[in-house]
DNA sequence: ACATTACCAGACAGATCGGTCTAGGTTGTC
DNA sequence: GACAACCTAGACCGATCTGTCTGGTAATGT
């Protein structure tokens, strides 16, 4: 028996040329937009290896999204000494990002797209992550005293997808800003 | 001449066809994993006629989301006497349209999804519907008097991606109110 | 009567897709 | 010295991709 059944098999330089360069790649270009042959190539890695550490292109595409979730959990960590300075953290962190070049938006949101089976197994490393970010925020509510944190946890994830399409799609410099006073305002109990 | 430089060529049930197919199709799978040979097979089309139509299939999925653009304008038109209610009532049609069987999020955020160029004619399309969402969400917030109509929309607009993007990767019941509460919480002028 | 247009059926081309396979080279460990 | 693990190079497979082309039928309008 070797360890697991979606084996992540062992680290190994090679392995981990292939993953950098399907993270930038997939992320820059897309799923479909972007073949084996195209990736072996540019990692420098022959086929047969390829394969051996990745039975299939959807192994791949899933440590892909399981790499961008390490990713942004590291980068979207929740700074700051209050709950609520953790949440807005948070999202000046991601505003950062969006108007970074090479921004394309949320790796997951493009993934989905072009996976709609939810259950794919591209869609359920989704889930996770969203199920992570998601929790993250109602704790952190819940930590702040809010009322409603639930529902306000669900509102803070709209914008954040909300930011994340913007950035991509349209104005990133403006989208930021006007999303960070809507989540500063969403996170004070409202008075109605 | 004909008439214009991306012919629209003449209406024709043939054209029809393919238009509605690609239409069903392209939303639900995604428009790299719909092959030209499937549209012209279930539209029950033969492949000169459908290259008679659409020279390419860039064209067909420009004219895809066209259709999109018309369809989004009619069922999300604003209803209402104030224009807070409009703008509520926009959000309410989003909402219910997620719930509904066969949503697969917002046509124009998977499209961009896989057209990462900000160039191609795709984006072009992609822009001129979200220039009118924005725009009409401004004149509605003018219309209704609010000091910041700019940066106001700029948040609806988030909110509205947000929603789309929950209601098709998580629980569709439960992000609809959540934005909606957050849409009434934001158009109303802030008191900080 | 004639030309145009719209349509169908399907072969064909060249490229690329994901994936398998053979054959051999290097390294390290028992 | 044997064995296993990891690596390279690249031929090969069947399927599918976008797009072209031939050839023929039916309807339409002048």
């Amino acid at each position: 028996m070797t360890s697991s059944t979606v084996a992540p098999r062992r680290e190994s330089p090679a392995r981990r040329r292939v993953l950098d360069t399907a993270l930038a790649l997939f992320y820059a270009e897309g799923i479909h937009a972007v073949g084996i042959d195209r990736i072996i190539a540019e990692a420098g890695v022959a086929k047969a290896t390829f394969y051996h550490h990745f039975p299939s292109k959807d192994d791949l595409i899933c440590a892909y999204l399981e790499e961008q979730i390490t990713l942004v959990q590291g980068h979207a960590a929740p700074r700051g000494d209050t709950p609520e300075e953790k949440i807005v953290s948070v999202f000046e962190a991601i505003g950062e990002i969006t108007c970074k070049p090479g921004f394309r938006g949320c790796a997951f949101i493009n993934a989905a797209a072009e996976y709609p089976d939810p259950d794919h197994p591209v869609r359920r490393v989704v889930d996770t992550f969203r199920w992570w970010f998601r929790d993250t925020l109602e704790k952190l509510l819940v930590a702040a005293g809010h009322p409603d944190p639930e529902c306000t946890a669900l509102m803070l994830l709209a914008l954040r997808d909300g930011l994340a399409v913007a950035g991509d799609l349209d104005d990133p410099a403006t989208a930021g800003p006007a999303v960070r006073s809507a989540v500063t305002r969403l996170i004070a109990p409202s008075a109605a």
